[in-house]
DNA sequence: ATTGGTCTTGTAAACGCTTACATTCTCGGC
DNA sequence: GCCGAGAATGTAAGCGTTTACAAGACCAAT
């Protein structure tokens, strides 16, 4: 290994010389700077990064935490898999911030049983994995639900980390999250006051999903918010295709009445509800509407195409990524939830005629108190965008 | 932050007796180990990775360099960007390995305007980026086409380093690769012996990609092999969904018969032939066959389901790893080129009836000379593949 | 010549760990 | 009680940087 008093000594200097060409710091004379590169060049010389890092007491590297979903077989893809791609979209923007700062990313997968399936409480092995990784990295980057939120605060007392696409409701932690709540409001205003659909069926997602409660939260609300409006039913399913076939399986066997719409706390559970009414001959969106959540690729492939929400996945690391940095600059910084408009995007499940998808961002709603919402929701929100005549309605388009 | 120092004082021991419960190397009296873990906890300590690093001489971190595709709008899967997947799935294998042996994984990736589009000769942006790297790494695992053969080989000499997915052609460079010339096999002997097409038309890839270079011999030589077997013509595409549609409306254009099967060197553009055969009312597989290769993600999803040929690509990170750790383990191993097994995924655009997809392992067909493999293909594995019986013909099938 | 200032360069002390070697205990056998 | 062999523990020398500080070189002004 060539070190920095290989470089001096073929030079003809002292090794604080060579560190001060290679960083640029101090003065050097002109033709010593040469003599010192030549010599750089000539050995092929290579910083080691452990050294600098001890000797500069900082690491620039910096740790991203995902959770790998298991269940998947190696080297298949499958709808399913495709909320996998969260973290590599994710991981791409982390990685866009990171190079340009000249710093390095460290990625870590956890295996859902390694996560238990839940998010661990505390000393467990992810708890573990955790606290190694921290001697390797200045700040962590890390995914929701992996770890309980009381056992992230106590890491997050210990190191920067910034937690992705975390619980909104969770205080005390850096955060950053898609604006799943107002896109839900708008994907479900869409239906309601630009379709006009009335009884709403919901496939929701797990009550431990934070980001299934704001969706459904948000449902609600506007729900509310439009009097005549009604959630004929709920299906709590597990965000995969299969619940969603067998929740709307449930529905069509109980009989009655068809609702106006499905309203599907993501897209997975969407296709599954497109398969079911395929399967018995229902049309969509002729005879009820289906809409999911996320976006995921197939939803542009499958048929009728999935109106749903988009999220800005890629920015959501970039985000992340941004506000470590800052927080590892500055720990005593105050903790914050950053929150970043999802965009709603229009296909035909909804209703709305074929053709490529119409997108437009959410402009995020000021969240009010539960209370609060209720009372203003029903003249703020609803008037307000029947006045505004959405610009995704075939009448408008164009 | 707290050192071996801190915890040594508080245990009252030093920093040697420490160190050595941390790892139980040597002896330690059971009273001891009990007070110096007790402080470990108490104090939270967790060993700073830069200095562990120096002491021991090795990084225990491994790279894996990327190329990143940037045409991609960030945030918008599409059938392009599937190949994006690519690296995902690499990554997911080699932090497999990585992870049951206890090192990190750095990850980069290099945008395409980095790159230029084309290997870099030497000297270049990704050449001092890769050295940059060097210094943070114990080795490097490294995409095809980042970097020109030449380069990559001085690398090679300079630190351990193995090529995923390279140019098989290329030597002295340990390189992980899947089979793409038995898998090309495969494919075209199902056309050609299961099927009994003898016209075929073949959408070729860029000529300067060694993936597109083994199809393309592969192809060739199974028609040559099988008498009154012809290659009715090519267009070389670019691997996109756009030129596989340029492809086959050139095709059409110039009138004449329609050939029995369409050869496209990727998915993608297996794909775009499907559209354009759509647009003009061509029926797949019974006007024509239309086969890709890759086995990406939509290629399950499309109309018909595409005939294809699966990348092992999670295993081709695994491997790619094992290889890394090895070679830094003994740097005058010598270096060689694994191929890896393909899998021949049958679904109906060939011709075969629909279903579920069905899967066969392509074992590899040991590779001769050009002139050898002419003669005795005829004889071989004509007649060996016919005496078989492809169990995935419709007939042979259950 | 001396002085004082600016440049330039060198010296040496960290940084936090591992580990070879030295030292001190402990204890059974005498 | 003393010896010697392990066992247990401590000391200190690295590992390759960065950087504060010291020192030397050079030059202009005195």
């Amino acid at each position: 290994m060539v070190t920095l008093y290989d470089v001096a000594s073929q030079a003809g200097v002292s090794i604080a010389t060579v560190s001060r060409v290679l960083h640029g710091h101090g003065a050097v004379r002109e033709d010593t700077r040469v003599r010192v590169r030549a010599a750089i060049d000539d050995l092929g010389y290579v910083p080691d990064g452990a050294a600098q890092s001890l000797a500069r007491n900082r690491k620039d590297v910096i740790g991203l935490v995902c959770a790998e979903h298991s269940g998947l077989k190696p080297d298949q893809y499958d709808i399913e898999s495709m909320s996998l791609m969260f973290y590599d979209e994710v991981m791409r923007g982390v990685e866009a911030r990171i190079r340009e700062r000249n710093l390095s990313l460290l990625i870590t997968f956890l295996r859902e049983d390694e996560t238990l399936g839940a998010p661990e409480p505390e000393g467990g092995p992810v708890d573990a994995r955790l606290r190694e990784l921290s001697g390797k990295v200045d700040g962590l980057l890390i995914g929701e639900g992996i770890l309980a939120p009381a056992a992230l605060a106590k890491h997050a007392r210990r190191m920067p980390l910034v937690v992705i696409a975390g619980d909104t409701g969770q205080k005390g932690t850096d955060m950053v999250s898609a604006d799943n709540w107002s896109g839900a409001r708008a994907l479900a205003e869409h239906l309601i006051v630009d379709h006009g659909k009335r009884r709403l069926f919901h496939i929701d997602g797990p009550v431990t999903a934070p980001d299934a409660a704001a969706r459904r939260t948000a449902l609600q609300e506007v729900v509310d918010a439009n009097p005549g409006t009604v959630v004929v039913g709920t299906y709590t399913g597990r965000f995969s295709v299969a619940s969603g076939q067998v929740g709307t399986e449930r529905l069509l066997a109980a009989g009655g009445p068809l609702p106006d719409a499905l309203f599907c706390a993501n897209d997975q559970m969407a296709i599954g509800a497109l398969h079911a009414l395929a399967a018995v001959g229902i049309r969509v969106p002729q005879d009820i509407a289906v809409v999911g959540f996320d976006d995921i690729f197939p939803a542009s492939l499958c048929d009728p195409p999935l109106t749903t929400v988009h999220q800005p996945i890629r920015k959501l690391g970039e985000r992340a990524c941004d506000r470590l940095i800052a927080r590892i600059a500055d720990p005593a910084m105050r903790t914050k939830l950053e929150l970043l408009p999802t965009e709603l995007v229009v296909r035909s499940s909804c209703g709305c005629p074929p053709g490529p998808a119409r997108r437009r961002e959410v402009t995020p709603v000021p969240r009010r108190r539960p209370v609060a919402v209720t009372a203003l929701a029903a003249v703020t929100v609803g008037a307000g965008a029947a006045a505004a005549k959405s610009p995704l309605l075939p009448t408008t388009e164009r």
